[in-house]
RNA sequence: GGGCCAUUAGCUCAGGCGGCAGAGCACCUGACUUUUAAUCAGGGUGUCCCAGGUUCGAGUCCUGGAUGGCUCACCA
């Protein structure tokens, strides 16, 4: 009612509303007793057959033939026919049937049957009217293509289209199951902050807002890190959060704006723990909802049975690049590397920057999957723990599924004096213009002074991971209300 | 932010070369008491995304803009 072009329809279904009120009835009625959903009824035909049952949703089609008539209903349960005629409900009610239009919502009574075509059906003795629709539904054969209005409307697209219902049923499914799962292994849920004085625990730029009464700027979280791991400080030795983040970068297939993580922390763990703990958590999810370990996505298939490879990141850019960082030491020859590989570079890139750039760059849209990818060059993991061989390499890992990054977890970083040299690190090249290089967080580091136990941490992209469990090729299509320019 | 593409009826779409704006579904009028993409007879309901320009004439050609999709860049 909002807009200021209406359809024709839009009147006619107006002038409707206000016939019905003539005549007594309200075009937007009070609850029904509902005694059984549709998908119910048609699943359990041969207790109920010649039961009366009530049911209530939206009408979706409408097949007239004079003095009687066919309807199907809608409910969240999935669809059944309805059957009325006017010898049975009576003149009056049949003709107030009659101005009934596809999109209304409606509660019906009646007795179980079967069509002499088979269909399981309700034939009616009455009904109510529970809510008029006053906008005509998108064409039954099609549906709502229409991409742009499909996550403009969610509502429309969730009413005509029952595969995005199915997709969002998955995806409560695998939430739900997520945190059973950790339930069930002793961490504690928690929920901290969305709003930080300081925005910490990835490199990303944050959105900001702003308290009023406080007078201060604030960040919306990029990560939920931190806040966890201050937890483990105080002793809650296993904890996790699913929660939002926030993160204000570009919009793509695989990225939006806002988008839900699982942070998981574990003591007396390693990032050893916490690749056994991914990969077992994200089969007995395939394995529980989807019933299979051998998935397919995009029309490739992909194999989730246990264990999944591990490989060191080193020897995935050797493989892919021809290059041996084993035998490049220091920056210089790291850069000279680069250089000739056709990188562009400003000048000051350490070795292990260089390195992370080559996988990203030429290894990472090669990789399919599942694969765990470990030991990332220190200066790209600030938060993670040096590998007690190497310390230029730390004890972090990716997890790549159909080619997605969906993980990123490491023993982590303890040592406060180690920390705090870390953050200075990000903090010089925060100055130098890099916008995602992480902030000082002196109250993280005054909690690791108070001494935090061998931690291993685990972030899983939620989002992702439903998105290769559904099949979809969009991370739009996993969140209903996807981040969109507003309409002017 | 760059590149490519799209935008025509409520929805899904067609509209060679510039010449009266189209189809199916939906909707409206009527017929029809087990249909199911119901059927039959009749009816077109429009800011052709917006603003300029070229032209006797623009849905169509040109310029600029808006929104969206894909993609590259950045990130997860």
């Amino acid at each position: 009612m909002s807009e200021v072009h209406h359809s024709d329809e839009f009147y006619i279904r107006q002038k409707k509303i206000a016939e019905l009120r003539e005549k007594g009835v309200e075009p937007y009625g009070d609850k029904y007793e509902v005694t059984h959903q549709a998908g119910e009824i048609v699943g359990n035909f041969a207790e109920l057959e010649d039961k009366i049952v009530s049911v209530s949703g939206r009408i979706v089609s409408k097949r007239g033939h004079g003095k009687a008539a066919f309807a199907h209903l809608q409910d969240m349960s999935g669809r059944i026919q309805l059957y009325i005629r006017q010898d049975r409900v009576g003149e009056e009610e049949y003709s107030l049937y009659k101005t009934l239009d596809v999109g209304d919502i409606i509660g019906a009574t009646g007795e179980v049957f079967k069509t002499k075509t088979g269909e399981i059906t309700i034939n009616i003795s009455s009904f109510n009217l529970l809510s008029k629709s006053l906008r005509p539904l998108p064409e039954k054969w099609h549906g709502l293509k229409d991409v742009e209005l499909r996550y403009r409307q969610r509502y429309v697209d969730l009413i005509v289209n029952p595969a995005v219902r199915e997709v969002f049923i998955t995806r409560s499914k695998v939430i739900q199951h997520i945190r059973e799962y950790l339930n069930r292994k002793g961490f504690l849920e928690v929920e901290t902050p969305v709003m930080h004085s300081v925005a910490g625990g990835a490199s990303a730029r944050p959105f900001i807002t702003h308290h009023n009464a406080l007078d201060i700027d604030l960040y919306l979280r990029i990560a939920t890190e931190l806040h966890l791991k201050r937890l483990v400080v105080g002793g809650i030795e296993k904890v996790f959060e699913l929660g939002r983040i926030f993160r204000n970068e570009g919009i793509s297939t695989n990225h939006n704006p806002e988008f839900t993580t699982v942070e998981i922390y574990q003591t007396n763990a390693d990032y050893e723990d916490m690749m056994k703990l991914t990969e077992e958590l994200v089969a007995s999810v395939a394995e529980e909802i989807l019933g299979t370990l051998k998935i397919s996505y995009g029309g490739k298939e992909l194999d989730l049975s246990l264990p999944w490879p591990r490989r060191d990141l080193l020897d995935i850019v050797r493989e892919y690049t021809g290059v041996d960082f084993e035998s490049i030491p220091d920056d210089d020859g790291a850069r000279r590397v680069a250089l000739q590989k056709g990188l562009e570079l400003e000048g000051n890139e350490s070795r292990g920057q260089i390195i992370f750039t080559f996988f990203e760059k030429f290894c990472e849209d090669r990789l399919w999957g599942p694969l765990f990818v470990k030991k990332y060059p220190v200066e790209v993991s600030p938060l993670a723990r040096r590998c007690s061989d190497d310390p230029r390499y730390t004890c972090r890992f990716e997890t790549f599924l159909a080619g997605k990054e969906i993980a990123d977890a490491f023993s982590e970083l303890i040592d406060p004096f180690d920390q705090r040299a870390r953050f200075e690190a990000q903090v010089k090249m925060r100055a130098a213009g890099d916008e995602e290089a992480h902030m000082m967080d002196e109250d993280f580091l005054t909690a690791l002074e108070y001494g935090m136990p061998p931690t291993g941490g685990l972030g899983i992209g939620i989002d992702r991971l439903i998105m290769i469990l559904t099949d979809s090729p969009s991370i739009r299509d996993v969140i209903l209300f996807p981040t969109m320019r507003p309409r002017v």
